[in-house]
DNA sequence: TTTTGAATTTGCAACGTTTCAAATTTATTT
DNA sequence: AAATAAATTTGAAACGTTGCAAATTCAAAA
């Protein structure tokens, strides 16, 4: 019946409660030293008893600060490549999302996904810089020459980045070594015998198809093994189109006795092609792949790979953001990750 | 060299340049009728120019609407089940968000993405209405007695769920029809002839599981066949869980030549698992499942069965809470969706 | 005591917006 | 031309917060 006070407690109520002023409390509960460390208490106190919760749209207007990271959605995230409800993007999109909540939980910051847009991929950025509606910013399938970055990097918005550059530009980053990867997938082919390795790359506006690629050929030198890539497919390319793939790859007249895969999505494919065209995995071919499932080790034990934990890449990006916005600068905030 | 007047322009800014008042700016902007019909197009022409964007932070401040739709977190939806990386979710999480920034896009709407928490799971609701940090929010993994339900309807935040409840409350939701889909799967498993049915059910505490129950038993019924169902292991279960189940149902005396999937992760380890046991698809076993993604059409196509349009899912929720903000009653936002 | 200075607290303004009552302009009627 | 009504515009207040200069309190020094 009787209303119980109905309104969230303020500053001001504190100020009452407490009968001191309303920047006192406010100082207080930011614990300035200007403030007795008595009254200091005694207003933490207070406010925990009276349940106080800042106002994030008071903080913000006076404040200019958001508390807000935003991730940046790219089209082909969530569905590799354009077939809806694809299951073979290992949960990238899914997992990193947890893992900026993760590292976001006992922060101040809220995440916002914003939408992509297919016609501008600036878009979202131009819109976060000019409204300023976020601290700092996540993007991924990062190009070697990014005008998103540019444009952060002009307009001074702290963001860090899944995958790298190569502008010249200094900033955080969270990569796998993809270069390290492709390197030890040809010698692990090597060391069972393999001679002839084709590397199906990632898609080649992305950055680290330039990394795959040199380690790829590094490998290639290392173990003298030939060897090709095709990029004719990548990961953005149908499920159909892979399985094609596959099966062209076996009738060739230089068929190769090694596979290398550089997304989850073109195991399954890839070994079903290979097999319409009777080569097994095991016996004609090895096959090394990353990011490998839980679903692939058990459905194809005989895939050779590691997977990828988007979940840590995640949190490791979260961090980054919150370190720039804090002013780490970017040098200290570049992580090269590799699980071999 | 010349600082571009480097602040972004405010009602404030757009009132000197036209020589009106602030609240006439204000007002003319959102196409008040008080204001001459003349004085609106000049404003609006001169808030285009300038590059004129509300300041979130004042509007949320004055108005107290946040502008914000939350989308809660729930701890399997990112990787079913908890074993990490998993690409068996079929992309419900990526493609829900997807959905959702869809229909967000055109309004004035922004998606948080707020963490789950495992020892409560009522806290990111509560922190939601507590702190008003949202106009309105979307969850999913309904169950039938849902306390994050009540507790958002006693506190009238405008939400919609994803999936059902049994409360006799009503409230916007989007469902896909699980009863239907058990109960046309079994009908056709009866067309080719075969006999006993095992059903691999939904988590036990959704709702949907019942759902998914009643519509089987109801096609058992209908079609004479016999049937049981496992609910040891579910779409939430490890592979390897699954997998035994497959091969342990191989070996029973009464081995069923049915099966039905209700997630998309079980249909390849199940395969699997009863192939380990000797049971072929398409000879001793025909097997419907849903959602159906196009990797398991490609690589396991005797698997009968339909995809589920999480992106779908997204948007129609999305234009759901949407609407309840506006006042729509929730009687109205209810969508049972069967692609049978 | 009174003075001085440090420690502590506080009121005011401002951030950008909307609402509302009041002021101003314009058109209509007498 | 004056009076009235209608149409249009406007200033002030408020939302909750923080920064700053000013005010107050208190203790130590003269």
């Amino acid at each position: 019946m009787a209303e119980n006070s109905e309104k969230r407690p303020t500053l001001r109520s504190l100020a009452e409660i407490t009968g001191l002023g309303i920047s006192t409390v406010s100082q207080a509960l930011r614990d300035s030293p200007d403030i007795a460390l008595e009254t200091r208490k005694r207003v933490r106190l207070a406010a925990q008893q009276a349940g106080y919760r800042p106002n994030r749209a008071g903080v913000r207007l006076r404040t200019g600060k958001s508390n807000v990271i935003t991730l940046v959605l790219n089209p082909q995230d969530g569905n590799s490549g354009g077939f809806s409800n694809q299951d073979g993007s290992s949960g990238f999109f899914a997992n990193i999302v947890y893992g900026i909540s993760d590292a976001l939980a006992n922060t101040s910051y809220h995440l916002v996904v914003t939408p992509y847009s297919l016609s501008d991929p600036m878009a979202p950025v131009r819109y976060i810089v000019e409204t300023n509606s976020a601290d700092g910013v996540i993007i991924s399938r990062t190009q070697p020459d990014d005008p998103r970055i540019r444009y952060m990097v002009e307009n001074n918005m702290p963001f860090a980045t899944h995958g790298r550059t190569n502008m010249g530009i200094e900033h955080a980053y969270f990569d796998y070594d993809n270069a390290a990867f492709a390197r030890e997938a040809v010698r692990r082919l090597s060391q069972r015998g393999r001679k002839r390795v084709a590397l199906f790359c990632p898609p080649p506006m992305l950055t680290y198809y330039l990394h795959t690629l040199q380690g790829f050929e590094r490998g290639l030198a290392e173990t003298g093994l030939t060897g090709f890539s095709v990029s004719t497919v990548s990961s953005d390319s149908g499920l159909e189109g892979l399985r094609a793939a596959g099966l062209e790859l076996a009738h060739r007249r230089d068929a190769p006795d090694a596979v290398i895969c550089t997304s989850a999505s073109m195991v399954q494919p890839l070994i079903l092609g290979l097999g319409n065209g009777n080569m097994e995995i095991g016996q004609d071919f090895d096959m090394v792949a990353k990011p490998i499932s839980n679903l692939i080790k058990l459905v194809q034990p005989k895939v050779i790979g590691i997977d990828e934990d988007f979940r840590k890449a995640g949190r490791e990006l979260a961090n980054m953001v919150v370190a720039r916005i804090e002013g780490t600068p970017p040098e200290t905030l570049q992580v090269l990750d590799s699980s071999y």
